[in-house]
RNA sequence: GCGAGGGUGGCUGAGCUUGGCCAAAGGCGGCGGGCUUAAGACCCGCUCCCGUAGGGGUCCCUGGGUUCGAAUCCCAGCCCUCGCACCA
């Protein structure tokens, strides 16, 4: 029978179906709970995906081989504003959105009407596109338990959330504040990233505004360097731009008209009083805040009105482009004169340092625009050496004594502290902006605005503390992630965890809000449990009490102690008899997740985990995965640089693709997909189906079992060997390790194996089977399809029928695998000897170490790797001191050998009988060298034709060729 | 700058935790052979240098060190990737 995927696999696919053989209910084994991040559907499933998916799957079936009951649920995430937005950017008809849906995920042209709801948008990406998740999982042979699927729009789901989210504020975890949001000018509404046209990435940043003054007008110039700010010798205004002097809460200010619109969005009162260009206030002086020198506005062309306040303060001795702006000023300040400004004063404007740092000059602007050549503000260059002395000036830079108490400090240590220092005294004040444009997709200009929002608390202290318990005692596969996590619940603070729009759970107490995707996400393991049992509970009954019942029992209910619920109630009956579900299936086992999500989701999982369950039912380990490349470059659905598992599928098999992603690299390990890769291993497979079907079709008698050879033990011993190894690298989810250990590791042991046996014997045929029947097994969690497929037809039943194998200690033998060694280095020996002789010999000799030898080896083996003592012990037989150097050679060599070898080797080789070995052995080495081949013992009388004997040493013997 | 992970033979990629059986697995590519009418597929062997006897030399980013012994441990340096921070 050939292999053929195509024809296997669906096969089995529908059996699994009809069977509902993974649907999981409580019982008496053990139960394993494994969970993945649902899907998000905002697009097609593709091969990134797809393993994904398929870790936790082998994993989950090595459980069940394993004997575990094991829990593999699914569910679907739709929360937020992606697909909200897909569906927008999708009705409009955005070229780049029809291309990752036509091109990427090969949506037809009529399909597209569907997919103009958010939900239906959703549904269609979930189980009906060619490239859905479903029709992805379910070819992959994904063991789901599909009876518990959801959405997170689900009605049912989000009185779940409301649940956890009330509890929560009850718990005083949630918290109102205003915070800063990107905004849409044009919608009057807050945007995130995927609303963003242009600046996607960008980051607002935080400006400290300095209050310099002019009598009782404010000029506010914005800096990220706060600390420059008793280096200011001017400032600059553009004069073309227009400019506001407005009252601003209750003081008047003077800023850029879109400044002014920007301060109104960000709890300031302003009113705006007179709009005027720039060109009014050149020439103005205004007083520094905190040195109360006075300084003058000069005009400048480069000064963007909508950046920050648009009025701008130069720092000519740390600022590269202040300093070059400076001269340029000088240059031409008799072009000033008519702003009433006297061309004098602008020349002997002169750069003030405030700091000092090594490798620059004392102006150290001056020095790094003079070192690089620049001479105008148009050199491309200066932008670079501006952000190199910034980064420098910040990390190394040492500021002046003139800023007391913060005098001699290195900048990074205390910028934020000085900027406090002078906001709270009235110096500073404060404003959020972006350093680049921002445009919203409907095409306004997205600002900086605070907004009302709630907060998850996450930097309150006995939460914190609660989720640090739960990493300690988390199984943090790979290990070094540990601390990623203890580091990330150290800097958390709180965080919003609400918007303003999108599908999902509203705020209870305010549905103008939404709760968002990171936030109603963290502890709905626990509704898998029960989902596929609440759908004939309404809505309504789905309340408060309902879930203190089902997550906190009766007495819990009843006795008032549920925190937050104060009066006493009656428990659900309904929710008593679930609440033997969720404790049967929780906690969860293993979560299986993606390494960026460290930093927020998972800690998040452990944060809500920690506060809202028992101990006991905390996260018991978290496994991370690493990403996918494709021919060695990211994955990209919106370029279109994406494999979709049904075309991967379609071409090599689930089996291939499976096989492939899982021992191409550890789960933790980035994997590249490489077509000629994958197309090897599909060749690989292909060649042990070939072989297993001759082991199956082979005729084997009754008692071949009593007819095993050395050879066969040695194969059988190496099995067990194969068995602990790949069951140790599974416990550790190393699926590389485990299926190279499995497959291509023992398919070397195999190669040895058909060249040493005669495998036409029924012993060997049974070994054969064995060692089949075996490997099945241990690759039923990786190629699920194959295995069971050859494991039926072996024995009647499918792999994932009979048990994970375990090592049998009746055919573990160290003697067999050492007596096996010593042909294969011998063999290796006289191979080495023919090709460097470049002879085809006719007989081969093999001269065996004589007894005296094997006794000095034995001397060495008991007395330990110590020359002396060993030649002490030696010298003491009279024969053995008669042959002088000889022996202190020999026990020189065998010092060595036996340094190198562990003890169990050691004591298997002094149970050796090496002659017999190699004359055991002479019938192979004929076949392998097509020579008459000769064992002797070389302290025997013996045709010995070149001397060659004496060199023999126990496990090595002399080797002569004719 | 901080944190994490890396630098291995033509490429890819194991090994490094637990130093020695490591000239260093496997795959790809290349070379030779078998099978075949032929190609492909498949099977076998070779693939750092020198060598007509199983040996020797050089080698795992660089330079030191520890050790009887280092790809593996320690120190210093260089370089790369990824996060974060910082930065008009």
């Amino acid at each position: 029978m050939d292999y053929e995927p195509q024809e296997i696999e669906p096969r089995w696919r529908q059996r699994w179906a009809e069977e509902g053989r993974y649907e999981a209910d409580p019982g008496d084994e053990e139960a394993t709970f494994i969970t993945v991040p649902y899907p998000y559907p905002s697009g097609g499933m593709h091969l990134g995906h797809a393993r994904t998916y398929t870790v936790p799957d082998v994993y989950a079936r090595y459980r069940r081989l394993q004997g575990d009951n094991v829990l593999f649920p699914i569910g679907w995430h739709v929360t937020g504003t992606p697909i909200v937005g897909a569906v927008e950017r999708l009705k409009k008809g955005e070229q780049a959105q029809l291309d990752s849906l036509q091109n990427a995920f090969g949506v037809p042209e009529s399909d597209l009407k569907d997919l103009e709801t958010p939900m239906g948008f959703a549904r269609y990406f979930i189980e009906e596109a060619d490239a859905s998740y479903k029709r992805g999982m379910n070819s992959l042979g994904l063991s789901i338990d599909w009876r518990r699927e959801f959405t997170t729009n689900d009605d049912r789901y989000s009185q779940f959330i409301t649940w956890q989210y009330e509890s929560l504020k009850d718990r005083g975890l949630l918290e109102k504040g205003l915070h800063p949001v990107k905004y849409c000018t044009e919608q009057e509404n807050p945007v995130t990233t995927h609303d963003l046209l242009e600046g996607e990435d960008v980051e607002y940043q935080e400006y400290s505004l300095i209050r310099f003054s002019n009598e009782d007008v404010i000029f506010p110039m914005a800096t990220l360097r706060p600390e420059t700010v008793r280096g200011v010798t001017n400032a600059f205004v553009n004069t073309e731009a227009t400019y506001v002097e407005a009252t601003v809460d209750d003081e008047s200010w003077i800023v850029s008209e879109e400044a002014a619109e920007k301060l109104g969005l960000q709890d300031h009162e302003v009113t705006v009083e007179r709009t005027f260009t720039g060109e009014e206030i050149v020439g103005t002086t205004v007083e520094n805040p905190v040195t109360g020198e006075e300084i003058i506005i000069l005009p400048a062309e480069f000064v963007d009105p909508d950046s920050a306040t648009g009025v701008v303060m130069s720092v000519p001795a740390h600022s590269p482009d202040d300093y070059v702006a400076l001269q340029e000023a000088k240059d031409r300040a008799d072009e000033l004169e008519p702003y009433g400004i006297d061309p004098e004063a602008v020349r002997s404007i002169e750069p003030v340092p405030i700091l000092s740092i090594e490798g620059y000059g004392e102006i150290p602007a001056q020095s790094a625009v003079e070192d690089a050549g620049i001479e105008s503000s148009d050199d491309p260059e200066l932008a670079e050496v501006t952000k190199e002395l910034y980064n420098d000036e910040f990390h190394k830079g040492k500021l002046s004594e003139s800023y007391g108490e913060f005098g001699g400090e290195v900048i990074a240590d205390i910028r934020d502290e000085l900027r406090e220092h002078f906001q709270s005294e009235g110096a500073f004040g404060l404003m959020y902006d972006f350093p680049e444009p921002v445009i919203s997709r409907a095409g306004g200009k997205v600002v900086v605005a605070f907004q009302d929002t709630w907060f998850l608390r996450y930097n309150d202290e006995e939460w914190k503390a609660k989720a640090s318990r739960a990493v300690e005692n988390l199984e943090c596969i790979p290990d070094n992630t540990r601390e990623q996590y203890t580091h990330t619940i150290d800097w958390l603070e709180e965080w919003p965890c609400i918007r303003n729009y999108g599908l999902g759970t509203k705020l209870p107490w305010d549905d103008d809000f939404v709760i968002e995707p990171l936030s109603d996400s963290t502890i709905y393991m626990s509704y898998y449990t029960v989902a596929h049992l609440i759908d004939d509970i309404p809505v309504e009954e789905l309340d408060r009490r309902f879930f203190d019942t089902l997550f906190y029992g009766a007495d819990a209910v009843e006795n008032g102690d549920v925190p937050g619920v104060e009066e006493s109630r009656e428990p659900v009956e309904r929710a008593l008899e679930l609440r033997e579900e969720w404790e049967y299936w929780y906690p969860v086992d293993v979560r299986i997740s993606a390494n960026d999500l460290i930093q927020n989701h998972l800690t998040f999982f452990l944060f809500h985990h920690a506060e809202l369950f028992d101990e006991s039912n905390w996260p018991e380990g978290i496994t991370i995965m690493g990403m996918g490349l494709l021919e060695g470059e990211k994955m990209s659905s919106s370029k279109g640089h994406v494999v979709l598992p049904g075309e991967a599928i379609e071409e090599y098999g689930a089996d291939t693709v499976r096989f492939f992603l899982l021992n191409s690299a550890e789960p933790w390990q980035d994997f590249d997909w490489r077509g000629d890769l994958v197309g090897n291993t599909r060749d690989q497979l292909q060649r042990f189906w070939n072989r297993a079907q001759e082991t199956i079709e082979a005729d084997i008698p009754e008692d071949a079992s009593e007819e095993l050879e050395h050879i066969d033990e040695w194969l059988l011993s190496n099995l067990q060997t194969t068995i602990a190894e790949t069951t140790d690298a599974l416990d550790r989810y190393e699926s590389r390790t485990a299926s190279q250990t499995a497959f291509y590791q023992f398919e070397e042991q195999l190669k040895w194996y058909r060249r040493r046996a005669d495998l036409d014997r029924p012993g060997a045929k049974w070994t054969l089977r064995e060692v089949l029947r075996t490997r099945l097994r241990l690759l039923a969690p990786f190629v699920p399809f194959m295995a069971n497929e050859l494991y039926e037809q072996l024995t009647g039943e499918p792999a994932e029928e009979a048990a994970w194998p375990e090592p049998d200690p009746a055919f573990e033998s160290p003697l067999v695998e050492v007596r096996e060694s010593l042909v294969d280095s011998t063999t290796e020996d006289i191979h080495d000897i023919i090709d460097v002789t470049g002879t085809d010999p006719e007989t081969v000799r093999i001269y065996v170490a004589p007894a005296w030898k094997h006794d000095v080896f034995e001397t060495v083996r008991e007395t330990g790797p110590d020359v002396g003592a060993v030649m002490g012990k030696v010298m003491q037989d009279e024969q053995l001191r008669e042959k002088g150097d000889a022996v202190n050679d020999l026990v020189q060599d065998l010092v060595e050998y036996v340094r190198e070898r562990d003890d169990e080797t050691l004591a298997a080789l002094g149970d050796v009988d090496e002659q017999a070995v190699y004359e055991s052995a002479t019938g192979f080495f004929e076949r392998e060298f097509d020579a008459a081949v000769d064992v002797y013992d070389a302290g025997g009388d013996i045709e010995d034709p070149a001397g060659k004997a004496d060199q023999a040493v126990p496990f090595r013997p002399a080797i002569h060729i004719e």
